[in-house]
DNA sequence: TTGCATCCGGTACCACGGTACGGGTTTACC
DNA sequence: GGTAAACCCGTACCGTGGTACCGGATGCAA
């Protein structure tokens, strides 16, 4: 009873039929019920969880990552039966990513407007003088060996 | 005279060697001058060009990006021979981008926050009730067929 | 001249998130 | 029963920025 030819949970969940089989053998889906021939047939709740997994996408989470979500459940207040951590500890540490992420752009919204400011039109030229606001010079180790 | 080998200018940039052939055949660097038995002498100025590429990409230029930052060279009023922009235009159109990315981020970050705060703990629980925070149904075409 | 480091070109591989293709079955509808 | 669509699995390919491996040639010094 209503349960879904792959080509049917696609199209419901917004997906390709290809990102499917993709999903399952990823380990995003668990292997679905078959008809005797051998074809796939989905639950309804799939869909669910493909609109589960779209959303953990869109919050910056890699397809590894959403596995170990949708595998890890909520935290079982002490007990750690399935996965380490739960989502509570996931998007705390998701939000630090984000949030570092979010400071580096600054850091390279900042010097592209001071370069834009200064009137950079030629990087192979500003590289030659000091007074582009460039960091050409990128914390790299081992290039400044006479320098020391 | 000064000329530098593979292995010289890929040590003096802080890059590998094989990154040096893999920057010629997208188009970064110029074939450099060969010895008699085919092997690459580069010029100085090349740590130069470099050190541009490295820091253009740390700016968020792509490698084709950076291939046409390069080839495109300042603006020459009015006349744009090389590139379609210069510099200038090119930088403002990527300072763009990554405000907008940076936009993005913050919407991510608000809803990771929202979902903290709300104590969601286990995702696929969350889909079912309408109480969770979490953009379940982001904007995704004919998912809703049944809903109109 | 020998020997070893380096370099050559071509190709294959990594992560990431899918998408496409091909040859062969199965399902579904008439 | 016939036919067309959908599905199966395996494999290859996309873009992005490199990295690694290979057999063979070169460079440089002793």
């Amino acid at each position: 009873m209503s349960g879904l030819r792959s080509s049917q949970l696609a199209a419901a969940a917004g997906v390709n039929p290809q990102t499917l089989r993709y999903y399952e053998r990823r380990g995003l889906l668990t292997e679905p019920d078959r008809t005797p021939g051998g074809h796939r047939v989905y639950p309804a709740e799939t869909v669910t969880v493909l609109r589960v997994i779209k959303a953990a996408q869109r919050l910056g989470f890699s397809l590894d990552e959403v596995a170990e979500l949708l595998d890890a459940g909520p935290a079982e207040r002490g007990s750690h039966r399935r996965g380490e951590a739960g989502l509570q500890v996931r998007a705390a540490a998701k939000l630090a990513e984000v949030e570092a992420r979010i400071a580096e752009l600054h850091v390279v919204a900042g010097t592209l407007r001071t370069a834009l400011a200064a009137g950079c039109d030629d990087l192979v030229a500003c590289a030659g003088e000091p007074c582009c606001p460039i960091p050409f010079a990128g914390r790299e180790e081992g290039a400044d060996v006479e320098a020391g």
